[in-house]
DNA sequence: GTAATAGTGTCTCTGAGACAATATGAT
DNA sequence: ATCATATTGTCTCAGAGACACTATTAC
């Protein structure tokens, strides 16, 4: 049995796509209770604390159910677990970190907030705790799935084109993709079940009409046999 | 403050490769404590149990350290957490798990013992708590990252020859490999600084004798962009 | 020499990188 | 028609799959 108090938290790295600036951000909450009040932090809830979870997934869904984020989520995945004697003012402390993906951009509460993922994973936000650090981990895990998987379409929600698909591999991976290499992929993708093409077309900013497809299997994660290579 | 009992413990799943057998191994324990005395099981720690810990990865090298493996590792990697309510009797608790690779075959103390992989994670051996289904994890993260990997070199220690290189990806990933597919890919690790040319060769079973290379990188791990197809 | 395995050469095929050429909408 | 962007086509290149061919040891 445990020498001491101990907390294990599960903590979220909530990330969606702002079309309007082009940029991919992190849902961050502003914490009501100490240690750091009134700070902005990753969403989590302790896992043995006031609240009985059956499992480490039940307490994630009591998270993302809970007004801390409250969102749909499109895509979720655990990347990791650290613990140490100095993460949590508090006391020995584990935090069990996810990163989910939500499609759409959404209303979000008072005490809640869209930042740049790019600007606290590089440090340029700070957040209490070892939280940083955390979020610089999902970047990375994102970043390198997204390399051979569909991943980055979870962002785009049911109904996208292919240039919107461009797009946001090219902003996942922080360099340019080519629409053709994308384009190559989406067709493999629709040959392995995974898309359909829906007819429709939506409007871009000018120039021609995008052609849409849909997402057949939503949620589920295909894998390519090559990376972009770099 | 937790609201009841509640156990964090950290496990590993060591393997290696019996060259006499011709599969891999995985490393278990006689548990001498309840629950499962005597049973074999995955060797693990509770963190901040009877020794303070001061991180997650102190814990693990206070596990590698002791009897329970008490193995030097070529490799060692993080792959998840699981906890519920039922997975250890005696409460609510948490386990994080690794992989670990040794390099060498070793003598190993009594209550130590090495069983097929291929058997624990299927199931035809049953181990206690859910170590199964720990351990079928495991082997998943092995076999996907080996499809983009140098990983399972990690099994042949400092010096090793192309055709046990051959030898060991099949292996890994359960399926016949074509020598020319490794040679290229070593011949890609050599370029990049990974390998080195050793000059010397050894003796395999009859038939021509195998040259060697040398790892230079000792606990790193390369990334082809291109995984093995099928 | 023969047997057995190591190592090389060559061909096909897929998919990324690059970029030119054409198509389709708004104005 | 013009502009802007979407979509298609073509070429190169790297590397996996497949397999034939040559090389080097033991006997």
């Amino acid at each position: 049995m445990p020498l001491s108090a101990y907390l294990h938290t599960v903590d979220l790295c909530v990330l969606c796509y702002c079309r309007a600036e082009g940029e991919l951000k992190l849902l961050l909450n502003k914490r009501d209770a100490e240690p750091f009040a009134g700070h902005w932090a990753l969403p989590g809830v302790v896992v043995n604390g006031g609240v009985q979870d059956l499992s480490l997934q039940d307490a994630v869904e009591r998270l993302r159910a809970s007004s801390k984020v409250g969102l749909a989520l499109a895509w979720s995945e655990q990347v990791g677990t650290v613990g140490d004697a100095f993460r949590d003012p508090r006391c020995w402390s584990s935090s069990t970190y996810y990163l989910a993906i939500v499609a759409d951009e959404v209303a979000l509460g008072e005490h809640q907030g869209w930042f740049s993922l790019k600007a606290v994973a590089d440090g340029s936000i700070k957040l209490p705790f070892d939280h940083n650090s955390i979020v610089a981990a999902v970047q990375e895990r994102l970043l390198s799935k997204s390399l051979y998987s569909n991943l980055p379409l979870m962002f785009l929600g049911h109904e996208f084109s292919a240039p919107e698909a461009t797009t946001i591999f090219s902003l996942v991976l922080a360099r340019p993709v080519l629409k053709t290499s994308i384009r190559q992929r989406l067709l493999k993708l629709t040959e392995a079940g995974y898309l359909r093409e829906t007819g429709r077309k939506k409007q871009g900013e000018g120039g021609r009409p995008q052609a849409t497809v849909e997402n057949l299997r939503p949620g589920e994660v295909y894998f390519f046999d090559r990376s972009f290579a770099d």
